[in-house]
DNA sequence: GGCCCTCTTTAGGGCCTT
Protein backbone atom coordinates (compact mmCIF):
# COMPACT_ATOMS: atom_id res chain seq x y z
CA UNK A 1 0.00 0.00 0.00
CA UNK A 2 1.13 3.69 0.13
CA UNK A 3 3.69 4.71 1.84
CA UNK A 4 3.00 6.92 4.86
CA UNK A 5 2.53 10.69 4.42
CA UNK A 6 5.72 11.69 5.86
CA UNK A 7 6.87 12.20 2.76
CA UNK A 8 5.39 15.03 2.39
CA UNK A 9 8.42 17.66 2.46
CA UNK A 10 7.17 20.70 3.58
CA UNK A 11 3.42 20.21 4.19
CA UNK A 12 1.16 21.31 6.85
CA UNK A 13 -2.19 19.85 8.59
CA UNK A 14 -4.61 21.55 11.25
CA UNK A 15 -6.91 20.13 12.82
CA UNK A 16 -10.70 22.03 12.91
CA UNK A 17 -12.50 20.51 15.98
CA UNK A 18 -15.86 22.15 14.50
CA UNK A 19 -18.32 19.76 12.98
CA UNK A 20 -19.50 21.43 9.34
CA UNK A 21 -23.46 20.93 9.62
CA UNK A 22 -23.39 20.52 13.71
CA UNK A 23 -21.20 22.74 14.56
CA UNK A 24 -22.48 25.37 12.00
CA UNK A 25 -23.88 27.60 14.36
CA UNK A 26 -21.21 27.97 17.07
CA UNK A 27 -19.06 28.73 14.00
CA UNK A 28 -21.11 31.39 12.72
CA UNK A 29 -21.31 33.08 15.10
CA UNK A 30 -18.25 32.99 16.99
CA UNK A 31 -16.51 33.62 13.73
CA UNK A 32 -14.01 31.80 14.83
CA UNK A 33 -12.81 28.40 15.54
CA UNK A 34 -10.82 26.16 17.72
CA UNK A 35 -8.83 23.48 16.91
CA UNK A 36 -5.23 21.96 17.79
CA UNK A 37 -2.75 20.66 14.99
CA UNK A 38 -1.66 17.50 14.13
CA UNK A 39 1.72 16.71 11.91
CA UNK A 40 0.50 15.16 8.45
CA UNK A 41 3.00 12.52 8.95
CA UNK A 42 1.16 11.49 12.28
CA UNK A 43 -2.03 10.55 10.14
CA UNK A 44 -4.41 8.36 12.56
CA UNK A 45 -5.89 6.89 9.52
CA UNK A 46 -3.95 4.81 6.66
CA UNK A 47 -4.65 5.19 2.99
CA UNK A 48 -7.86 3.15 3.57
CA UNK A 49 -9.39 5.11 6.70
CA UNK A 50 -8.03 2.25 8.44
CA UNK A 51 -6.30 3.14 11.67
CA UNK A 52 -2.80 2.54 11.60
CA UNK A 53 -1.25 2.86 15.12
CA UNK A 54 2.47 1.97 13.46
CA UNK A 55 1.85 5.23 11.45
CA UNK A 56 1.28 6.53 15.01
CA UNK A 57 3.44 5.61 17.02
CA UNK A 58 6.24 6.57 15.17
CA UNK A 59 8.46 9.74 16.34
CA UNK A 60 9.27 12.21 13.87
CA UNK A 61 11.94 14.96 13.93
CA UNK A 62 10.67 18.37 13.25
CA UNK A 63 11.67 21.75 13.47
CA UNK A 64 8.81 24.11 14.64
CA UNK A 65 8.60 27.78 14.07
CA UNK A 66 5.79 29.47 16.72
CA UNK A 67 4.01 31.29 14.47
CA UNK A 68 4.03 35.09 16.49
CA UNK A 69 0.22 36.63 15.49
CA UNK A 70 -2.74 36.81 16.92
CA UNK A 71 -2.67 33.65 18.35
CA UNK A 72 -5.73 33.32 20.51
CA UNK A 73 -8.31 35.60 18.20
CA UNK A 74 -7.73 34.23 15.38
CA UNK A 75 -9.24 32.09 13.31
CA UNK A 76 -6.57 29.62 13.78
CA UNK A 77 -2.84 29.37 15.41
CA UNK A 78 -0.23 28.85 12.38
CA UNK A 79 2.70 26.10 13.47
CA UNK A 80 4.97 25.49 10.81
CA UNK A 81 6.49 21.86 10.20
CA UNK A 82 9.61 20.98 8.32
CA UNK A 83 9.79 17.75 8.54
CA UNK A 84 13.10 15.33 7.60
CA UNK A 85 12.62 13.84 4.95
CA UNK A 86 12.78 10.02 6.03
CA UNK A 87 10.73 8.26 3.69
CA UNK A 88 11.91 9.04 -0.18
CA UNK A 89 8.92 9.37 -2.62
CA UNK A 90 8.89 5.76 -4.38
CA UNK A 91 8.42 5.59 -7.70
CA UNK A 92 7.40 2.67 -7.82
CA UNK A 93 4.96 2.99 -5.27
CA UNK A 94 3.81 6.83 -7.00
CA UNK A 95 3.38 4.27 -9.97
CA UNK A 96 0.85 2.05 -8.24
CA UNK A 97 -1.47 4.48 -6.60
CA UNK A 98 -1.61 6.00 -10.27
CA UNK A 99 -3.18 2.51 -11.23
CA UNK A 100 -5.01 2.70 -8.13
CA UNK A 101 -6.65 6.28 -9.48
CA UNK A 102 -7.23 4.24 -12.55
CA UNK A 103 -8.78 1.42 -10.97
CA UNK A 104 -11.15 3.83 -9.00
CA UNK A 105 -11.76 5.81 -12.25
CA UNK A 106 -13.20 2.41 -13.53
CA UNK A 107 -16.17 2.55 -11.44
CA UNK A 108 -19.25 3.69 -12.91
CA UNK A 109 -20.22 6.98 -10.78
CA UNK A 110 -23.78 7.49 -12.85
CA UNK A 111 -24.66 11.66 -11.66
CA UNK A 112 -24.30 11.73 -8.55
CA UNK A 113 -26.40 15.02 -8.27
CA UNK A 114 -29.30 13.71 -9.40
CA UNK A 115 -28.97 10.33 -6.68
CA UNK A 116 -28.88 13.02 -4.11
CA UNK A 117 -31.58 14.40 -4.58
CA UNK A 118 -33.72 11.91 -4.95
CA UNK A 119 -32.07 10.61 -1.99
CA UNK A 120 -30.87 12.77 0.75
CA UNK A 121 -29.29 10.06 2.65
CA UNK A 122 -26.59 9.86 -0.14
CA UNK A 123 -25.40 13.54 1.08
CA UNK A 124 -23.75 12.00 4.24
CA UNK A 125 -21.64 10.34 1.75
CA UNK A 126 -20.61 13.55 0.74
CA UNK A 127 -16.88 15.01 1.70
CA UNK A 128 -16.73 18.57 1.52
CA UNK A 129 -13.31 20.32 1.30
CA UNK A 130 -12.58 24.13 0.66
CA UNK A 131 -9.82 24.79 -1.02
CA UNK A 132 -7.40 27.92 -2.69
CA UNK A 133 -4.96 28.54 -4.45
CA UNK A 134 -2.06 30.78 -5.13
CA UNK A 135 -0.06 30.72 -8.59
CA UNK A 136 2.38 32.44 -10.62
CA UNK A 137 -0.45 34.20 -12.77
CA UNK A 138 -3.79 34.02 -14.22
CA UNK A 139 -2.94 31.74 -17.10
CA UNK A 140 -3.93 27.94 -16.56
CA UNK A 141 -1.89 27.30 -19.87
CA UNK A 142 1.63 29.51 -19.28
CA UNK A 143 1.08 29.83 -15.18
CA UNK A 144 1.58 27.77 -12.09
CA UNK A 145 0.84 26.76 -8.70
CA UNK A 146 2.79 27.70 -5.58
CA UNK A 147 0.59 27.27 -2.51
CA UNK A 148 -2.49 25.08 -2.27
CA UNK A 149 -4.38 24.51 1.11
CA UNK A 150 -7.29 22.66 1.74
CA UNK A 151 -9.61 22.17 4.45
CA UNK A 152 -12.51 19.40 5.39
CA UNK A 153 -15.50 21.06 6.42
CA UNK A 154 -16.36 17.41 8.43
CA UNK A 155 -13.65 18.75 10.83
CA UNK A 156 -12.07 16.14 12.89
CA UNK A 157 -8.55 15.47 12.98
CA UNK A 158 -6.14 16.29 10.16
CA UNK A 159 -8.37 18.41 8.75
CA UNK A 160 -6.56 20.90 6.89
CA UNK A 161 -3.74 20.25 4.60
CA UNK A 162 -1.32 23.23 3.17
CA UNK A 163 2.27 23.62 1.38
CA UNK A 164 4.22 25.57 -0.89
CA UNK A 165 4.81 24.38 -4.44
CA UNK A 166 7.60 24.88 -6.34
CA UNK A 167 6.95 25.86 -9.64
CA UNK A 168 10.25 25.48 -11.60
CA UNK A 169 10.32 29.31 -12.24
CA UNK A 170 10.34 32.52 -10.53
CA UNK A 171 7.61 33.91 -8.93
CA UNK A 172 7.04 37.62 -10.13
CA UNK A 173 4.13 38.26 -8.79
CA UNK A 174 5.17 38.35 -5.37
CA UNK A 175 3.41 42.01 -4.59
CA UNK A 176 0.15 39.76 -4.75
CA UNK A 177 0.67 37.21 -2.44
CA UNK A 178 4.50 37.75 -0.63
CA UNK A 179 5.63 34.39 -1.69
CA UNK A 180 8.72 34.99 -3.61
CA UNK A 181 11.09 32.77 -5.48
CA UNK A 182 13.42 32.03 -2.21
CA UNK A 183 10.38 30.21 -0.43
CA UNK A 184 9.49 28.42 -3.20
CA UNK A 185 13.05 26.96 -4.00
CA UNK A 186 13.85 25.89 -0.97
CA UNK A 187 14.94 22.30 -0.70
CA UNK A 188 11.65 21.10 1.13
CA UNK A 189 9.00 22.67 -0.74
CA UNK A 190 7.48 19.76 -3.14
CA UNK A 191 7.38 20.34 -6.95
CA UNK A 192 3.57 19.26 -8.18
CA UNK A 193 4.36 15.84 -9.50
CA UNK A 194 5.77 14.80 -6.20
CA UNK A 195 2.98 16.68 -4.43
CA UNK A 196 0.01 15.53 -6.49
CA UNK A 197 -0.01 11.26 -4.99
CA UNK A 198 0.60 12.70 -1.84
CA UNK A 199 -2.41 15.10 -2.05
CA UNK A 200 -4.76 12.59 -4.06
CA UNK A 201 -3.46 10.37 -1.33
CA UNK A 202 -4.90 12.97 1.26
CA UNK A 203 -8.21 13.71 0.13
CA UNK A 204 -8.85 9.37 -0.29
CA UNK A 205 -7.92 9.59 3.28
CA UNK A 206 -10.78 12.29 4.20
CA UNK A 207 -13.55 10.63 1.63
CA UNK A 208 -16.09 8.32 2.90
CA UNK A 209 -16.19 4.61 1.73
CA UNK A 210 -17.95 4.69 -1.19
CA UNK A 211 -18.58 8.37 -1.09
CA UNK A 212 -17.19 11.48 -3.09
CA UNK A 213 -15.12 14.48 -2.64
CA UNK A 214 -17.21 18.17 -3.41
CA UNK A 215 -14.29 20.62 -3.84
CA UNK A 216 -15.79 24.23 -2.83
CA UNK A 217 -14.06 27.32 -4.08
CA UNK A 218 -14.32 31.02 -4.80
CA UNK A 219 -14.27 31.56 -8.84
CA UNK A 220 -13.89 27.92 -8.79
CA UNK A 221 -14.80 27.39 -12.25
CA UNK A 222 -12.69 29.64 -14.19
CA UNK A 223 -9.97 29.97 -11.73
CA UNK A 224 -8.95 27.08 -9.11
CA UNK A 225 -10.55 23.88 -10.65
CA UNK A 226 -9.08 24.75 -14.02
CA UNK A 227 -6.02 25.50 -12.61
CA UNK A 228 -6.11 22.18 -10.74
CA UNK A 229 -7.10 20.04 -13.47
CA UNK A 230 -4.43 21.65 -15.75
CA UNK A 231 -1.99 20.63 -12.65
CA UNK A 232 -3.32 16.99 -12.51
CA UNK A 233 -2.75 16.43 -16.49
CA UNK A 234 0.04 18.13 -16.82
CA UNK A 235 1.47 15.55 -14.41
CA UNK A 236 0.29 12.59 -16.01
CA UNK A 237 -2.98 11.95 -13.72
CA UNK A 238 -6.65 12.19 -14.27
CA UNK A 239 -9.36 13.91 -12.27
CA UNK A 240 -11.25 10.54 -9.61
CA UNK A 241 -14.62 10.23 -11.08
CA UNK A 242 -16.22 11.01 -7.39
CA UNK A 243 -14.88 14.45 -7.55
CA UNK A 244 -17.57 17.85 -8.18
CA UNK A 245 -16.68 21.15 -7.75
CA UNK A 246 -19.12 23.85 -6.39
CA UNK A 247 -18.43 27.76 -7.09
CA UNK A 248 -18.75 29.91 -4.36
CA UNK A 249 -19.03 33.15 -6.76
CA UNK A 250 -22.29 32.32 -8.19
CA UNK A 251 -23.82 31.93 -4.56
CA UNK A 252 -22.61 35.30 -3.66
CA UNK A 253 -23.73 36.70 -6.79
CA UNK A 254 -27.38 35.19 -5.78
CA UNK A 255 -27.22 36.51 -2.19
CA UNK A 256 -26.03 39.86 -3.29
CA UNK A 257 -29.07 40.13 -5.40
CA UNK A 258 -31.74 38.25 -3.38
CA UNK A 259 -30.74 40.59 0.09
CA UNK A 260 -28.82 43.18 -1.01
CA UNK A 261 -25.43 43.88 -0.17
CA UNK A 262 -23.68 45.70 -3.33
CA UNK A 263 -22.17 44.47 -6.34
CA UNK A 264 -19.08 43.36 -4.92
CA UNK A 265 -18.82 39.86 -4.82
CA UNK A 266 -14.88 39.32 -4.08
CA UNK A 267 -14.04 37.22 -1.57
CA UNK A 268 -12.32 40.05 0.87
CA UNK A 269 -15.67 41.92 0.14
CA UNK A 270 -18.16 39.23 1.19
CA UNK A 271 -15.92 38.65 4.37
CA UNK A 272 -16.69 42.19 5.09
CA UNK A 273 -20.08 42.24 4.20
CA UNK A 274 -20.67 39.51 6.80
CA UNK A 275 -17.91 40.85 8.93
CA UNK A 276 -15.95 38.54 9.01
CA UNK A 277 -12.36 38.90 10.63
CA UNK A 278 -9.52 38.04 8.17
CA UNK A 279 -6.87 35.88 9.69
CA UNK A 280 -3.41 36.19 8.41
CA UNK A 281 -2.21 37.83 5.02
CA UNK A 282 -5.03 37.96 2.27
CA UNK A 283 -4.14 36.09 -0.80
CA UNK A 284 -2.39 33.58 1.20
CA UNK A 285 -3.82 30.04 0.30
CA UNK A 286 -5.06 28.94 3.65
CA UNK A 287 -6.00 32.76 5.15
CA UNK A 288 -8.34 32.78 1.85
CA UNK A 289 -9.63 29.17 2.88
CA UNK A 290 -10.44 30.14 6.52
CA UNK A 291 -12.12 33.32 5.02
CA UNK A 292 -14.37 31.47 2.52
CA UNK A 293 -15.40 28.50 4.93
CA UNK A 294 -17.07 30.93 6.81
CA UNK A 295 -18.53 32.71 3.79
CA UNK A 296 -19.51 30.04 2.20
CA UNK A 297 -21.17 28.45 5.64
CA UNK A 298 -23.00 31.75 6.08
CA UNK A 299 -23.61 32.34 2.05
CA UNK A 300 -25.77 28.75 2.37
CA UNK A 301 -27.75 29.88 5.62
CA UNK A 302 -28.66 32.66 4.07
CA UNK A 303 -29.99 30.78 0.95
CA UNK A 304 -30.98 28.23 3.15
CA UNK A 305 -29.36 25.65 0.87
CA UNK A 306 -29.67 22.35 2.51
CA UNK A 307 -26.41 20.51 1.70
CA UNK A 308 -28.00 17.82 -1.15
CA UNK A 309 -29.12 21.27 -2.84
CA UNK A 310 -25.95 22.46 -2.39
CA UNK A 311 -24.49 19.57 -4.42
CA UNK A 312 -27.64 18.28 -6.62
CA UNK A 313 -27.61 22.23 -7.86
CA UNK A 314 -24.63 23.81 -7.60
CA UNK A 315 -21.95 21.42 -8.04
CA UNK A 316 -20.59 20.68 -11.25
CA UNK A 317 -18.14 17.96 -13.32
CA UNK A 318 -14.86 18.69 -14.09
CA UNK A 319 -15.65 18.22 -17.51
CA UNK A 320 -18.37 20.99 -17.01
CA UNK A 321 -15.71 23.35 -16.21
CA UNK A 322 -15.71 26.04 -18.56
CA UNK A 323 -18.75 24.69 -20.28
CA UNK A 324 -21.57 26.69 -18.66
CA UNK A 325 -24.49 25.65 -21.18
CA UNK A 326 -23.74 22.28 -20.08
CA UNK A 327 -24.33 22.99 -16.81
CA UNK A 328 -27.19 24.91 -17.02
CA UNK A 329 -29.06 22.24 -19.43
CA UNK A 330 -28.26 19.36 -16.08
CA UNK A 331 -29.64 22.05 -13.58
CA UNK A 332 -32.71 22.26 -15.35
CA UNK A 333 -33.25 18.75 -15.32
CA UNK A 334 -32.91 18.36 -11.06
C1' DG B 1 -12.12 32.56 -19.51
C1' DG B 2 -16.68 32.66 -17.98
C1' DC B 3 -20.46 34.99 -15.93
C1' DC B 4 -23.59 38.89 -15.22
C1' DC B 5 -25.80 43.18 -16.28
C1' DT B 6 -27.64 46.53 -19.40
C1' DC B 7 -27.24 51.97 -22.36
C1' DT B 8 -28.68 43.96 -24.65
C1' DT B 9 -29.62 39.66 -27.34
C1' DT B 10 -26.18 40.21 -34.65
C1' DA B 11 -22.79 43.55 -27.93
C1' DG B 12 -19.86 45.37 -24.80
C1' DG B 13 -18.03 46.34 -20.40
C1' DG B 14 -17.07 45.04 -15.65
C1' DC B 15 -16.13 41.59 -12.25
C1' DC B 16 -13.47 37.65 -10.33
C1' DT B 17 -9.45 34.54 -9.77
C1' DT B 18 -3.14 35.31 -9.11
Amino acid sequence: MFSPLIISPQCRVYTLACSWWQGFHHFSKSGRVSFRFKVLASHKYGPDSRYNRAENRRSRSTLTTQYKGKAKDSLCTKTTFRHEISDQINISKVDAYKSEITELETIEYHDIRQKIVENKELAKLVTLIVFDIETTGFSRENDRIIEIALRDLGGGENSTFQTLVNPGRDVLNEHIHGISTQMVRRAAVPRMEDLIPILLQYVRSRQKAGGYVVWIAHNARTFDVPFLISELRRCSYSIPSNWLFIDTLPLAREAMKKYGGGSKVKLQAMGEHYKIPLDGSAHRAMSDVNLLTLVFQTLSFELKLTLSELVGQHSVWFSEVGNSKKKKNNSSKL
